[in-house]
DNA sequence: GAACGCAATAGTGTCGACACTTTCTTGACT
DNA sequence: AGTCAAGAAAGTGTCGACACTATTGCGTTC
């Protein structure tokens, strides 16, 4: 949706101590993607409310890159703003979740079944070769590789059904759940079967067969659900456990207010 | 998606030859609204580099507004942000086009689904008194109302899903092609069978049949479709009468770029 | 006369400062 | 002790200025 190249976040320590103060006109989009990372990692935590001048400082910029880059989050659901009070975290409770995988199931069934309708066969082999060439080493590798490696298959089927509008709903939709993902890519419950699953994906896309291929998607993204339902309770529960009850009780009130 | 109350746009003049200089803490709101009306009426033209000072000239604030304004514009599709160069109207092509109103059929089609299957009675019930209270001035009202009472229509589905997330994209789609659907009701082929089509959906909603519903939903918008790219052409071609050529071609150069 | 480079201009990106609003603190009053 | 209000502190919203980058126009060279 955001109109920018994407180059995932993962220079960390950008200024803080670094005295040559260049300007390298980036600012802006370095900020968003260190603050994403806060976002993605609970460094900043739901419900909480975010203090510029803070953010700015820890990320040796002024407050105009941070305050764009923050503009940026709310428009895609990360954090949301309140005139005057400034922008909040905002907490992404279990409905909200759902609401959210609903979402993606809904645009990638869509998108399986246009792809069907309308790729090219050679389109459909790209498919097919993408998935073959990771799916060896796929089970071992580490969560973030798996995750990248995950959305980068669903994300293709979003680019053959030839609806650019679709690959960027499904782009924002990634985003906002990644780190949820993450997080579930790493619990124990983790679903090893999604080999099995991805596997019957392209089977169905070689046959067009979009309903098959639609209720694999559906029962994929489920049972993903569920899993994640838990691990995101005992995420939730370990970023909040030093503090007492009383910051889940403002959390609670101040729930995607 | 935005995070914000939305408030439409029909103040106009809120600043030009105005000496006084209020403070009003919404002044980025406002531009906000003021460009986004700019877009909508084409007095900003698809495909223009468009200028943040003379922006904030004529709207009596300075940059830093502007530039929220837009960076919202941007992630919300109306425009796009090359760095260093700035800000593009982005020119909706008749093929984009498409692309939205696709999304818009499965996003609307999906809700409906949804609504059949978990809605209340009594929130159905809204849908029908909804209906039946704007059915009657429906195809005598301006255009503006007109598109607002079917933009509430559909909404009103949305939000009877149960599933926030899908208010938001259709709100989203909705705002993009807004100018579009009212130039489309304002031109000679506008089809005043819309109202039949309300009330099929309606009756469908009543009887909880997601498979008669869904089919209407798609066939009404595959028509409006069709409708609008010749309502989209003249449109065009009014705008870029004045001008030669030239423009027309700098701009297929730069397109969604 | 066309291509190239260089200076001048226009325009974006970021900054620090200040006005205005919200939130916190303190102290008077009941 | 608890409540409320006034003032202090903290924080956001906006501004004008300046640094840096792209673009334009001009003169030079081949």
């Amino acid at each position: 949706m955001t109109e920018r190249v994407e180059g995932d976040a993962d220079s960390d320590q950008p200024a803080m101590n670094e005295a040559e103060t260049r300007r390298s006109a980036d600012s802006s989009e370095r900020a968003y993607l260190t603050i994403r990372k806060h976002l993605v990692e609970f460094t900043l935590k739901p419900g909480e409310r975010i203090n510029e001048v803070q953010l700015s400082r820890s990320l040796g910029v002024s407050r105009t890159p941070i305050r764009e880059a923050l503009n940026r989050l709310a428009s895609e659901g990360f954090v949301s703003l309140t005139p005057n009070r400034g922008f909040f975290v905002r907490s992404l409770s279990t409905e909200g979740l759902l609401d959210l995988y609903e979402l993606r199931s809904i645009i990638e069934c869509a998108a399986f079944k246009l792809m069907c309708e309308r790729a090219e066969d050679r389109e459909i082999d790209r498919l097919r070769k993408y998935w073959e060439a990771i799916v060896d080493g796929y089970r071992d590798q580490p969560a973030d590789i798996i995750l990248a490696e995950d959305e980068g298959f669903h994300l293709l089927i979003a680019e053959l059904s030839g609806n650019p509008e679709l690959v960027a709903q499904l782009a924002s939709i990634n985003a906002r759940i990644r780190f949820i993902r993450r997080i579930q890519i790493e619990h124990p419950s983790h679903d090893k079967g999604q080999v099995t699953f991805h596997s019957g994906i392209v089977a169905a896309a070689v046959k067009r067969d979009a309903e098959e291929g639609m209720k694999l998607l559906r029962e994929h993204i489920e049972m993903t659900v569920s899993a994640t339902q838990q691990a995101l309770k005992d995420a939730l529960l370990k970023v909040f456990a030093p503090d007492n009850a009383a910051d889940l009780k403002r959390r609670r009130k101040v729930r995607d207010a």
